[in-house]
DNA sequence: TTGTACGCGTTATCAC
DNA sequence: GTGATAACGCGTACAA
């Protein structure tokens, strides 16, 4: 409950003015020998740390700051990133921070481009995205440096040695989570790997897992186990149960499927209603996969955690333009295991 | 990027002075009536948000916040949390943030009354703890209410309608959780609880645990499993390999194994030196737990996460007594599934 | 080279 | 009832 020491604490102790701490605090120079020396003897002897809530309150205007991601409507997955938005809004607007969503259709590069120019174009402060199309991104980031606007990028990366400020996980790792948990899960030793109804810019999220996984079963010594891959692409879609009963009749022996996408409801559709035999790891808490979670058709779900990855995001920017925060290079959030018990905690 | 509206937009737009506006926003009375009715016309055309920096900056004093749980030498479960502690000294000491960390012996309701009344006489503004001792809490609880110290509680709950801020997790739902991952790694169907090691004061931790579990396998309609029980104390802790031999020689159905503890590794090494056939599923990223793991001793890990419970808690104390922020009556964190892939986020 | 004065938004006090 | 003013900590502009 003590005092804190401010610059005027400073000045008194030293017998010199504000004005001199504050010359010597930032290194201005223009200060004489015998002056630096006495309030350098002071900063030795007590801890002075500046006080950022007083450095801010000169900034009474409010920070713009825009979050990019794809529409909901498309893909459920980016849902919860709705929710991060408005937590941040009530931890931040009165202290001057005003969030802007905007959205693009997760098919079409070129509105993710329209949208993030649009956005652009009206000077916000920062920008957070979710970019599913690398060369777009590319462009974007050019522009957000020429503006000056800081640009951070989550649950996609855009490049690797991390200039964008990225919040995500470690997709690799995530592919041997999966596989470790199919291992588990099973005994006989051929799992299949699904890619279900992604387009061509997430093949970088796929094929990262994908590596991951093949690498845990290549790791393990008495190693009798066998993965394959299928691809399944919208124009296959109107029938996925033929097209994968066609599929496990000439490979009878699966009995484990690991699913890249949130589309893992599919592979568990197909399996409830015709196969049963197949043990189930996929991927994010969307509402169908919640379903046959509970009823047991899918057995873990790992957990992007987009609500955590956006919230994570906005908030580093908020505390680094109100306070001056570092924002971090890449931040790897935890890789949460589902299943049927603990789904709900995750939810909110 | 536009201006925030102040006190002083809203006085000049009523036509009013700062004071007068003042009064009206804090009810203090002594108000005409038309200045009133002038100001709330504004009010209600634009959205006026206190400035929460302002107001803080007339508090130039330090908090002091206080932490007390169990030492680590005793059991590295809360090890983590000093770097809790660590963290949150980093984000808020600039704010005027404080935070002092005491221990407890774990053995010792005394030691743990000793060292809490020790902390009440020096007056903090707050007090966390993870009160191991139910009775002795309720004592703790009534002296810092006496002085007016907040009080917040982790880990360990000292009352039910948590009038004492709790943070923690449910404690019965992560009993489900490890059923129902015992109940995917088995086919059998008798499953073995094991208390480890924990004196009377934990009783209702393990309790809960115990009741969740069991009530998984009640829920199993086809359900085949059987449940049993036993308790390992300090007493018969010389010898916990021939203790647990004997249970399993007597009773070799069992292949399940629930321990409640962070004691994990007792049963784990036990398995990988005699048995070998158990499915271990138990707590907590311990050092020795997370060799077993890596060893595919144990199974699953669930991480009660104590890190990030004394991290909300501090944080939770620290945006009240900065910004006047809300603390939550309860927060249940997510209950975290662990195997050898994913530990390492967690451990940070 | 140094000290002083002002502004930021809020709140409390004091004089009218 | 009301309005003017000081104070909080920091940065900065300007005068000495």
């Amino acid at each position: 409950m003590m005092k804190k020491y401010t610059i005027k604490d400073i000045a008194e102790l030293a017998g010199v003015s504000k004005g001199t701490v504050d010359r010597v605090l930032h290194k201005r120079g223009k200060v004489s020998d015998s002056a630096l020396k006495k309030v350098n003897k002071v900063l030795e002897e007590i801890e002075y740390k500046p006080n950022p809530i007083a450095k801010s309150l000169k900034n009474n205007k409010v920070y713009k700051v825009c979050i990019l991601f794809p529409q909901s409507t498309q893909d459920s997955f980016w849902t919860p990133c709705i929710s991060a938005v408005e937590e941040i809004e009530n931890n931040y607007q009165a202290f001057g921070i005003a969030i802007e969503q905007h959205r693009y259709d997760s098919n079409s590069p070129s509105s993710f481009l329209d949208q993030a120019n649009s956005i652009i174009s009206t000077k916000p402060n920062a920008l957070l995205m979710a970019p599913l199309f690398y060369k777009e991104a590319q462009e974007v980031k050019k522009n957000c440096l020429e503006k000056e606007i800081i640009i951070s990028t989550f649950n996609n990366m855009i490049d690797k040695n991390s200039l964008s400020n990225y919040i995500g996980q470690d997709l690799f790792q995530s592919g041997r989570i999966a596989a470790k948990l199919l291992d588990s899960l099973t005994n006989s030793g051929h799992m299949l790997i699904v890619h279900i109804d992604e387009q061509v810019q997430n093949a970088t999220h796929m094929q990262e897992k994908e590596k991951g996984f093949k690498k845990y079963f290549e790791e393990k010594k008495e190693s009798h186990y066998k993965v394959s891959t299928i691809s399944i692409n919208k124009e296959q879609a109107t029938n996925y149960a033929a097209h994968l009963q066609q599929y496990f009749n000439s490979n009878s022996d699966i009995n484990g499927v690991f699913v890249t996408t949130s589309k893992t409801y599919i592979v568990a559709k197909f399996n409830k209603e015709n196969y049963k035999k197949l043990k189930i790891v996929g991927y994010d808490l969307v509402e169908k996969n919640i379903d046959y979670l509970q009823q047991g058709s899918i057995d873990f779900l790992i957990n992007q955690n987009p609500k955590k990855q956006a919230f994570q995001g906005l908030s580093n920017l908020a505390e680094h333009l109100l306070f001056g925060k570092e924002i971090p290079k890449a931040m790897l959030l935890p890789i949460d295991i589902i299943n049927s018990e603990n789904y709900k905690e995750y939810l909110e």
